[in-house]
RNA sequence: UGGGGCGUAGCCAAGUGGUAAGGCAGCGGGUUUUGAUCCCGCGAUCCCAGGUUCGAGUCCUGGCGCCCCAGCCA
């Protein structure tokens, strides 16, 4: 973490910041002022954390600063709880806009006078067409487009059908305003551009105030403008974009001058990371919601229990280019363990219980062992554990017949209980089944707290945990949402989803101090992974997320054929 | 057959004419009371072909490949 913080502090280099501080040195600007401006039709994710680490880390590298902007121009699309969630998840991520929280929609009354004011110079004109009849009007990507007949109608005449579009007049897709730039432009976003449209539709916002609303192009420059902003950061897609921008900008008489400057967007290995695919999962329920702990969305990520430190330290690693890119989630994995190593407690818990019943040791006997809550970091302390006649032990740490490599509890074989003692199994009690359901075991009392005063060494050490002191509690446990790494690259993406993307594991024993486990706490279960407890925790029933496994290199061995 | 971008290792990515950083993954090895962590070591005819230059990933010319654009979505 603190490392993080230092790196963060170095000059960061890539291209954007390179333009900026081209633009500082020139003189062609004097401050910076960036914005994030998500659409609130959706929950924020993973591609939008690069945005906001780009948008903010520029502006608080550059002493600027950095809005927070809701480009709500669509009513159809928007909702109120996606504005309240946007902002959580912001902070969350660890940004502050101040007192800047700024909508397109504060500006619709502005935008209104500024398409008149296209108007009345001859650069927009009120469009009878039908949306139909202005596709094909279009052209194609090789063939121009044609004028509209109503292209050239007279400016007072726009004017007023304008105002009458305003005051409810027509239905919705009867007229629209569009630009006039021209239409045998190779870049079809020049090709007279649609500025406003009629949707009686209400806005989360202004309610029923407006019948016609801006689109995203006749929005979104005037509001950098109007609030300010410098350098307009955005992904790739809006390029082609850019020229309708600065035309826009040119021929409006805005109080600034913003420009923008485009970067490739986030793609991760096994993820599906587009809006339209993420609110589908939801709707169709192939997730519990935009908070389910597979989702690549923020709130996902959380209840996931992912720091949002290792988030932006990903982030910082991946770089900013233009390139297309995929970058394989094994990348996000390695920052969260990297921050969770650092940051997490550790403490017992066995997933999959096997019981141990210790020969020598007293039935009605328990003690209390002292256990490293982080091995690497004594200033974290110790915490008491207590230990008894009869134990569990993960399933995975017996094998009846171990092969060579497996260094782990077997028949007469020994092992080290960690912080407590030396353990030999005796013998596996089967049922009738044919499966091992206990183990008898004895252990050795000159071995207390884990060293035998012999010098002998045992090759492996195991977690345990008290049965009679155990605290029984579900855990869930999380593999990629999806078992394609590009899914959909051939087909429906809906056919790539991974079906064992999910594993309840509902009789889990746990030390019993993790009681005390607050919401979203990072918690290290010794030789498992990171987990961290679920909001679905209630009393009497404790629910756990494991966040990320533990790299598990005894994983390969045995896949390599080492059975 | 239009317009806009992008091509450096399996995946990202530095490099701005002077002889290919770094990270992730992978593979070896060491330490270890977590088969974790940590430490050490290993990988490139820079999309191709010509050209300019003492010298080219960087400059020029010509190809090839991939991505985006024909919403009254953003």
């Amino acid at each position: 973490m603190s490392e993080n913080n230092a790196q963060a502090r170095e000059e960061v280099h890539d291209f954007i910041r390179d333009i900026i501080r081209d633009d500082l040195a020139a003189g062609r600007s004097d401050s910076v002022v960036t914005r994030f401006p998500p659409e609130p039709n959706g929950y924020l994710h993973i591609g939008h954390a690069k945005s906001m680490c780009l948008n903010f880390g520029v502006a608080e590298e550059f002493g600027g600063r950095c809005h927070l902007r809701f480009d709500d121009t669509n009513p159809v699309k928007e909702e109120h709880e996606f504005i309240e969630s946007i902002q959580e998840d912001v902070r969350w991520l660890g940004f502050d806009w101040g007192r800047h929280l700024y909508f397109a929609s504060d500006n619709f009354e502005a935008l209104y006078d500024w398409a008149c004011h296209l108007i009345r110079n001859g650069h927009a004109y009120v469009d009878d067409l039908s949306a139909e009849e202005i596709r094909t009007h279009r052209g194609s990507l090789t063939e121009p487009g044609k004028n509209s007949p109503y292209r050239d109608r007279a400016a007072d005449e726009s004017l007023d059908l304008f105002a009458r579009m305003r005051a409810g007049e027509f239905s919705d897709g009867a007229r629209v305003l569009r630009a006039k730039i021209d239409m045998a432009s190779g870049n079809i976003n020049l090709r007279d551009p649609v500025i406003y449209r009629i949707l009686h539709a209400a806005h989360p916002r202004t309610g029923d105030a407006w019948c016609i609303y801006p689109t995203y192009d006749f929005a979104h420059g005037q509001s950098d403008a109007i609030e300010g902003v410098t350098h307009s950061l955005c992904t790739l897609e809006f390029e082609d974009h850019r020229p309708l921008y600065d035309w826009l900008i040119d021929n409006l008489p805005t109080p600034g001058r913003p420009r923008q400057y485009e970067f490739s967007r986030l793609n991760l290995t096994y993820t599906v990371l587009s809006k339209r695919r993420l609110t589908q999962l939801v709707a169709q329920r192939h997730v519990t919601g935009w908070d389910d702990p597979r989702m690549p969305s923020l709130a996902g990520l959380r209840r996931r229990g992912v720091p949002p430190a290792a988030i932006r330290d990903f982030v910082r690693r991946v770089g900013l280019t233009k390139s297309d890119n995929l970058i394989e989630v094994a990348a996000l994995e390695h920052c969260i363990r990297e921050e969770l190593n650092q940051t997490a407690a550790r403490r017992m818990a066995v997933l999959r219980p096997l019981k141990v019943v210790i020969e020598n040791y007293a039935e009605d006997q328990t003690e209390e062992l002292e256990a490293a809550n982080h091995p690497a970091d004594p200033a974290a302390g110790t915490r008491m554990v207590p230990f008894g006649h009869e134990l569990y032990i993960e399933q995975a740490d017996f094998m009846e017949d171990p092969p060579k490599k497996f260094f782990r509890l077997a028949p007469g074989r020994e092992v080290r209980l960690r912080y407590a003692y030396f353990l030999t199994c005796r013998e596996a009690v089967k049922n009738d089944a044919g499966e091992v359901v206990e183990l008898r075991c004895t252990y050795d009392p000159a071995t207390r707290g884990g060293n035998a005063p012999d010098g002998r060494k045992v090759k492996a050490t195991i977690h345990w945990v008290s049965a009679a002191h155990a605290m029984p509690a579900e855990v869930r446990l999380y593999d990629h949402l999806f078992a394609r790494p590009n899914p959909g690259a051939e087909g429906d993406f809906l056919d790539d989803i991974n079906p064992d993307s999910l594993n309840v594991l509902e009789d889990c024993r746990l030390e019993p101090g993790l009681a005390d486990a607050k919401p979203g706490e990072a918690i290290q279960f010794e030789r498992e992974g990171y987990f961290c407890p679920d909001p679905d925790t209630a009393p009497g029933r404790a629910v756990f997320n494991r966040t990320i496994g533990l790299r598990d290199t005894w994983a390969k061995v045995r896949a390599k054929g080492g059975k």
